[in-house]
RNA sequence: GCGCCAGUAGCUCAGUAGGAUAGAGCAUUAGCCUUCUAAGCUGAGGGUCAGGGGUUCGAAUCCCUUCUGGCGUGCCA
């Protein structure tokens, strides 16, 4: 907000003193407060395209800044910073305006109703949601609902990959557990198969259901009909596993459905058109090292079935049919490989393929106790998004989950996690909340909280704290465009940290309520009020609670 | 081998327009509740920003290179 202005501020009074600004000029909030509010280095960037030496410049621009009357103070320092003293009425200013915007503060249209498409979590829909998708879940929840703050026309989607053999394969296990249940002896259950235990449950719940009738049906009609009953159930599962999450997903997207609708055909017709596929081994190729691949890729095997990167890709047109201007994956950090031939295939077919933007999550490793908890798929001990949720709160989960940058691994340490003590960020943030409502509530007991505000009473906020928690707040709408705009979630968790701090020693050292000073105290009251709001958005945000009492 | 990602305090991590003296939490350690919630606050110690070159007024940040770790490199998905 002030940063904006006081650019715009700086590049009028280069115009106005004739300099020249083709490079590109900073207006940053220096690491120390004896700098300043604010900081440009404008000087010494453009120093050279001036041939003036930084100094002589910067001394200019302060002589031309200083006439604002918003500015408190406007210095030369170092090699050819100019720093500024942002005026406290410009503070008061701010400060009611975020009062005004209340639970709004923060939205803009900045995203010009962009359409954009979030994919994520799209996990297999043979069994339970892990760890992995529990963080893409949680990071594509809070990248979506920061998009649509400011101004985006996002949705999610998730893509359900419910045909090819990995389906085949978990009809077969439940057929398996099944005949078990029937008391058929087996010499070890198949290494391929799924071991989960919830392969058993889905037999035992089908058995109960329908009995022996199964064994009844002519085999190709028993495994359709399993197929079906198992993606049903694992897909309900999974959803349910997501909502618990505070996850709900605008649309759902099944490859199944999409086989029979001849996309892939389509598909297959398209590249083969474009001239981009030719036979080999009895296969059929998609040339994409043509298009920046390492090496081209196979598009139907040689038994005549189809590979995995058909359908996806088809589903992938679909979106742009649907006028989807900027498609967004989230991709677990085994798929790096794949990226290449997807964009490969976009500029076959003529796409531009920087409408294609790929974030990659790294994995998550588990620790309990400082024991780092190894898992595998195959000896079916993976702990399940399920189990998580059982043992963390939702709120700690989405928290922690967010709190790291996509591309690095995030040590998901479940002592903390569930801790509810100061050691957990959650609470330290989430404490600061409640810890306001609780004296708004005893204010409005006391009789201390105005009816109505007065505006011109904020101007007897004058300690720096107070000015500093000000300026902190107005730093949020900035931050969330940042966030939409570099698809980075983690920062939300890093301002929360940092406001609720501020606040937590601003509590500790200053008396809210003074009833000897009856504008002073509400003066603070609004400006708490307004970090209370501030706070609430951003907990909303990253889809957690924002508790009044703890 | 090749490709992608990472390497900052004992640990987990910030440091997003290349800025001034490198920051926080935990852990260690010394304190603070008859006063609006101690899930809080205050102080102390702790660093060759993996190593080495370069670019420039200025580099943890950009370029090159070496080392270390993770992942990928299927006619799996």
């Amino acid at each position: 907000m002030i940063r904006q202005y006081i650019y715009e501020q700086v590049v009028a009074a280069l115009d106005k003193l004739g300099y020249s600004h083709e490079r590109e000029i900073t207006v940053e909030v220096p690491n120390y407060t004896e700098f300043g509010d604010f900081s440009t280095n404008a000087a010494m960037i453009l120093s050279k395209e001036n041939k003036t030496a930084p100094k002589v410049m910067a001394e200019k621009l302060v002589q031309e800044l200083k006439k604002q009357k918003n500015f408190k103070k406007v210095e030369i320092a170092g090699p050819g910073f100019v720093n500024f003293v942002v005026a406290p009425s410009q503070y008061y200013e701010l400060l009611w305006q975020i009062h005004k915007e209340e639970l709004e503060f923060g939205k803009s249209d900045f995203g010009k109703e962009e359409k954009v498409m979030l994919e994520f979590v799209s996990a297999n829909p043979t069994g339970p949601l892990n760890i992995v998708s529990a963080r893409a879940a949680a990071f594509g929840d809070t990248l979506c609902r920061v998009m649509k703050w400011v101004g985006f026309d996002p949705i999610k989607e998730f893509y359900i990959n419910d045909a090819g053999n990995q389906v085949d394969i978990l009809a077969e296990s439940v057929e398996l557990r099944l005949r078990e249940i029937h008391g058929e002896k087996m010499e070890e259950f198949p290494y391929e198969a799924y071991h989960g235990e919830y392969v058993k449950h889905l037999a035992q719940k089908l058995n109960s259901q329908e009995g022996v009738r199964i064994f009844m049906m002519p085999e190709k009609e028993r495994m359709e009909h399993l197929k079906d009953y198992a993606l049903n159930e694992i897909h309900l599962m999974q959803q349910n596993s997501l909502e618990k999450f505070g996850v709900v997903f605008d649309s759902w997207v099944s490859e199944k459905t999409l086989r029979m609708e001849g996309v892939v055909e389509e598909v297959l017709s398209y590249l083969a058109e474009a001239d981009c596929t030719y036979e080999k081994e009895d296969a059929i190729w998609f040339c994409s090292t043509k298009f920046g691949d390492d090496k081209d890729r196979v598009l139907m095997k040689s038994d005549g079935s189809i590979t995995y990167f058909v359908p996806d890709l088809a589903y992938h047109l679909t979106k742009l049919q649907r006028g989807f201007t900027k498609l967004i994956d989230v991709f677990g950090p085994d798929h790096h490989g794949y990226v290449p031939r997807l964009k490969a295939a976009f500029k076959a077919l003529k796409y531009d393929d920087t409408m294609l933007e790929i974030i990659f999550l790294q994995q998550v490793n588990l620790f309990v106790s400082e024991e780092r908890i190894k898992m595998s798929k195959r000896a079916g001990n993976i702990v399940t998004m399920d189990d998580l949720l059982n043992v963390v709160s939702k709120d700690a989960a989405r928290y922690f989950f967010i709190a790291r940058k996509a591309n690095a691994h995030l040590n998901f340490d479940l002592d903390l996690a569930v801790k509810k003590n100061n050691e957990n960020p959650v609470y330290y943030c989430q404490y600061a909340y409640a810890r306001i409502c609780s004296i708004l509530k005893k204010a409005k007991k006391d009789k201390v909280l105005p009816k109505t505000w007065h505006k011109e009473h904020i101007s007897k906020l004058t300690k720096p704290e107070e000015l500093a928690l000000i300026k902190k707040m107005t730093e949020l709408p900035d931050l969330l465009t940042g966030i939409a705009e570099q698809r980075e979630p983690y920062r939300l968790t890093v301002f929360v940290e940092e406001l609720a701090g501020m606040f937590h020693r601003y509590y500790s050292k200053i008396q809210i309520v003074n009833e000897k000073h009856k504008e002073l105290s509400e003066a603070r009251l609004l400006l708490i009020n307004s970090i209370k709001d501030v706070l609430a958005i951003s907990f909303e945000l990253m889809g957690i609670s924002a508790p009044e009492k703890m």
